[in-house]
RNA sequence: GGGCAGAUGGCGGAAUGGCAGACGCGCUAGGCUUAGGACCUAGUUCCCGAUGAGGGAAUGCGGGUUCGAAUCCCGCUCUGCCCA
């Protein structure tokens, strides 16, 4: 690690050169209707201190592809800002004695001088920063157009309560069911909460995938299975006792013969009924107790299943049967109509809770078409098949089952055909001190009232105290607080929550049009010109929340009249995680290695090009720095290999002139040719840039092997030169101040950064022969050299005239002789 | 617990149905050198064989489809990500 400056002098020749691109305002850009634009966004960093080699390879594919496109002749936007609200500067608050606003302006200081050190080409003058009023102005804009039309809302809902902190926790801090503070067991409360109501738009957020065909399709189907559409019905269970029935929510009528008991979720609103009587208090007592525990452990499902008997039954409409009706811990009330019917013969959780209080279990589904084995665990089969044991049903499949019967239940009036959705509301509300304030004033009067427009932004107060305790610090600041009502200009009392901070980064993609903007969250025409955003790189772990709230905000916003687009995003790249012993890497694991450290040894360069050779974007990448000195290395290598030519170019009356070797010439041009094609198409069409490097390293390779032949003659010298000029241009865009700084060593005008991608010729790119395989019975015996593209007949004449298969073959006979033009003959026996 | 991925030499990876291990790291031998962690040359999946010719095995495990499977299908194991 004791590398100092003798190969090249990187820590200067990288100041300098960055020195020259903010000098010349290099990657600043503007609208240009003559140009195809092309918009790059990475996502933006949290300040949380330093840059980590996430965002190290995250910033370096997005330059490639940057630096690429504009070689390429696009107008490209490629800006960066902060996602600069959030509980870690809150956090350092309460240890450090720090205010969230020193801390987190500090951090991005320490980090934007990190980020030029890397030389990405940002346009800076764009830059974003989620923490100023003239940003999170617009947050809480946005919030009272939504407040306006009915999709921001109040609501009960359950928090993680610390009673000895007095204060709402967020789930990481509440992880393990103990506060991350003092350890004290973790309650569950209600309180009213801000949603915004993403639910209206589930069904647009699933159909708007048929515009994502850039993405990759994983994140999709996680996507689709987190709005978790599905198809069922409703069914009125009669409770004469009650006098009005229970509705449950199914996916699966079809088994409804089966279905033996009812379960109620512990919250559903009427089980304090269904217990009303002589059991009341006992009933009401565990009741009570369940609501209570951690919700989140009956949310994961892995909660051990506890449920009641309330003694009291329900007449299932389809086979006028009673049935029990329960009260049960694995029921949620979030999810349908917090009831359900069960089936314990084909639903694993109603079986499993069946065989714990020894419930009925009747079977009503068999595969189709019927198999010997496929009982599973006794009886329990959980997929579609044909229906048995439910009277004039019997003999239906599935599918048609659910459909007739669900039209029964619509015609008689006790249920009908339904679709629901997973997704619920996005509960925004957080008790916390650094977000955006949500702009609502309560009056005891006029009730809940939006801030008026002219009176944004609502600001944080900088002056508040910090203790981590007894609720929001913005609650005991008193001039936030005591507010005055729009309406009747009484005396009111200010909302104390703020936004989640998904809501800072499910627009700001927008704002980076138009940074300035004063009088809207973005200029319209501005926004018209850049977006969408044409590529969008991030980590995967933001594959469900941040897209799918993006996404939302987006089609939101067009229904505002803010914009035309329906998705912002239409091409994604998710990329994959650097990790260090097994897991990502942050401050809390203490596994981050530090950007600069890498930087001051061997330069930007070099470590820009060993992060994206490790590992193709889109795969994890443990850290390992065991190939940051072979990426140092292979830069000096071709320094030194472009020093040798432009030296010898200018020696070349040195002596009588060799004669020119068209071999060597012949050889080194195709490759030539080859490589611009690849390192073209990795770049462009799969983003494989570990690939592409790795052309770029043939071909300096054989450069390295030819220049000895070729520099004798002046024509191999000329083809020299014009190697080592297109090594630099493919070059550049994955280590571009050595690059910028050879370019203009061979004299040429202006940034290599301006310099357009070299063009290959079609025709010297493809390869005139090919080796064709021979295989007997799939095993490789031998093989050949022919010209490309000759008949296939021919080649299984060729194949089958070799001396070596001839005797393979010996006297057995040919069966069959498979043929791929160019690559093989497998001649079966 | 559910959802989504991944697993290839000593290591990162390449190959997307057609020569497994490109490119790089590391290692070994030799050269250069006062010396070297620089540079140059050669070698480097494993097993059998003699250091040869040659042969065999092998892409987490078990099965299947195919003339042919790292690649497609089914079942497992382990690891990661998200729900958290």
């Amino acid at each position: 690690m004791s590398k100092g400056h003798s190969e090249y002098d990187f820590f200067e020749i990288e100041k300098r050169w960055q020195k020259v691109w903010a000098d010349k305002r290099a990657f600043e850009v503007r609208e240009d209707p003559a140009k195809p634009k092309f918009y790059l966004l990475e996502m933006y960093p949290y300040p949380s201190g330093r840059i980590h080699m996430g965002h190290v390879r995250n910033y370096s594919i997005g330059d490639v592809i940057g630096r690429f496109k504009t070689m390429r002749g696009f107008n490209v936007l490629h800006p960066i800002g902060w996602d600069a609200l959030g509980m870690p500067a809150e956090n350092a608050a309460i240890k450090h004695s720090i205010h969230p606003q020193t801390w987190t302006l500090d951090n991005i200081a320490h980090m934007k001088a990190q980020l030029q050190r890397m030389g990405i080409a940002y346009d800076w003058s764009r830059e974003v920063n989620t923490c100023l009023p003239e940003y999170y102005k617009w947050n809480q804009w946005i919030f009272l157009r939504l407040f306006e039309r009915g999709l921001a809302y109040r609501k009960k809902s359950w928090v993680n309560w610390c009673p000895q902190c007095r204060t709402v926790l967020a789930n990481e801090q509440a992880a393990g069911g103990e506060c991350w503070r003092c350890a004290t067991p973790v309650e569950q409360k209600k309180m009213d909460h801000w949603f915004l109501k993403i639910t209206d738009y589930a069904e647009e957020l699933l159909t708007g995938h048929a515009q994502l065909r850039k993405w990759p399709e994983h994140v999709l189907l996680m996507q689709k299975n987190w709005i978790g559409k599905s198809r069922g019905a409703y069914v009125d269970f009669a409770v004469p006792e009650l006098g009005r029935p229970i509705r449950v929510f199914t996916t699966r009528i079809d088994t409804i013969f089966g279905a033996t008991f009812l379960v109620l979720s512990p919250e559903h609103p009427l089980s304090r009924d269904l217990i009303a009587g002589d059991k009341e208090a006992k009933l009401q007592e565990w009741v009570t107790k369940t609501v209570a525990e951690s919700r989140l452990r009956r949310d994961l499902g892995d909660a051990e299943k506890e449920g009641i008997d309330t003694g009291r039954t329900a007449i299932n409409p389809f086979t006028g049967e009673r049935i029990p009706i329960w009260i049960a811990n694995y029921v949620l009330m979030e999810y349908g109509t917090g009831a359900i019917m069960a089936v314990p013969a084909h639903d694993e959780r109603d079986f499993e809770f069946a065989q714990k209080y020894g419930l009925v279990i009747r079977e009503v589904i068999e595969p189709e078409p019927p198999a010997a084995d496929t009982g599973g665990d006794g009886g329990l089969f959980v997929d579609h098949g044909l229906v048995k044991n439910s009277g004039p049903w019997s003999g239906l499949r599935s599918e048609e089952a659910m459909e007739r019967m669900a039209a029964l239940a619509k015609d008689q009036g006790f249920g009908e055909a339904s679709t629901t959705f997973r997704l619920r509301d996005w509960g925004i509300s957080r008790q916390r001190y650094w977000g955006a304030p949500i702009p609502i004033i309560y009056c005891a009067k006029c009730g809940i009232q939006g801030v008026p427009d002219e009176d944004l932004p609502v600001r944080i107060p900088y002056n508040a105290e910090f203790t981590g305790e007894a609720g929001s610090p913005l609650e005991k600041v008193a001039e936030f607080v005591n507010a005055t009502c729009p309406k009747c200009g009484g005396k009111a009392r200010r909302e104390t929550d703020t936004m989640d901070t998904f809501v800072d980064s499910s627009w700001y993609f927008f704002r980076y049009a138009s940074p300035k903007e004063a009088m809207l969250p973005f200029a319209r025409a501005a926004a018209d010109y850049w977006m969408p955003v044409d590529l969008y790189i991030g980590g995967v772990e933001h594959a469900i929340l941040h897209l799918i709230y993006a996404r939302f905000f987006t089609k939101v916003l067009r229904d505002l009249g803010l914009t035309a687009l329906d998705e912002p995003f239409p091409h994604y790249l998710a990329q994959g995680m650097v990790t260090k012993d097994g897991s990502a890497m942050s401050k809390s694991r203490g596994n981050v290695v530090d950007p600069d450290e890498i930087i001051n040894t061997y330069g930007a360069d070099a470590l820009r090009l060993f992060i994206l050779f490790a590992a193709p974007p889109e795969k994890e990448f443990a850290w390992n720095e065991d190939g940051i000195e072979g990426a140092y290395r292979f830069i000096c290598r071709v320094r030194q290999t472009f020093e040798e030519i432009r030296e010898m170019s200018q020696e070349s009356a040195a002596g009588e002139d060799a004669a020119f070797d068209t071999d060597s010439a012949a050889r080194l041009r195709k490759k030539m040719h080859q490589t611009i094609k690849k390192v073209g198409e990795d770049i462009e069409k799969r983003f494989h840039l570990n690939t592409a490097i790795s052309s770029i390293m043939e071909f300096t390779n054989m450069l390295r092997r030819e220049k000895d032949v070729l520099k004798g003659s002046a024509e191999g010298r000329a083809l020299l030169r014009e190697a080592a000029a297109d090594l630099i241009l493919l070059l550049s865009p994955f280590t571009p101040h050595i690059c910028e700084e050879m370019w203009k060593a061979l004299g040429r005008d202006g940034l290599v950064f301006h310099a357009p991608w070299p063009a290959y010729d079609p025709g010297l790119a493809r390869e005139e022969k090919a080796t064709v395989v021979v295989e007997i019975n799939g095993k490789i015996r031998d093989k050949f050299e022919t010209d490309l593209g000759i008949p296939e007949d021919e080649m299984k004449a060729i194949a089958l005239g070799l001396p070596r298969i001839q005797e393979l073959i010996g006297a057995r006979p040919v069966r069959k002789v498979v043929c791929i033009q160019n690559k093989i003959v497998n001649i079966v026996l």
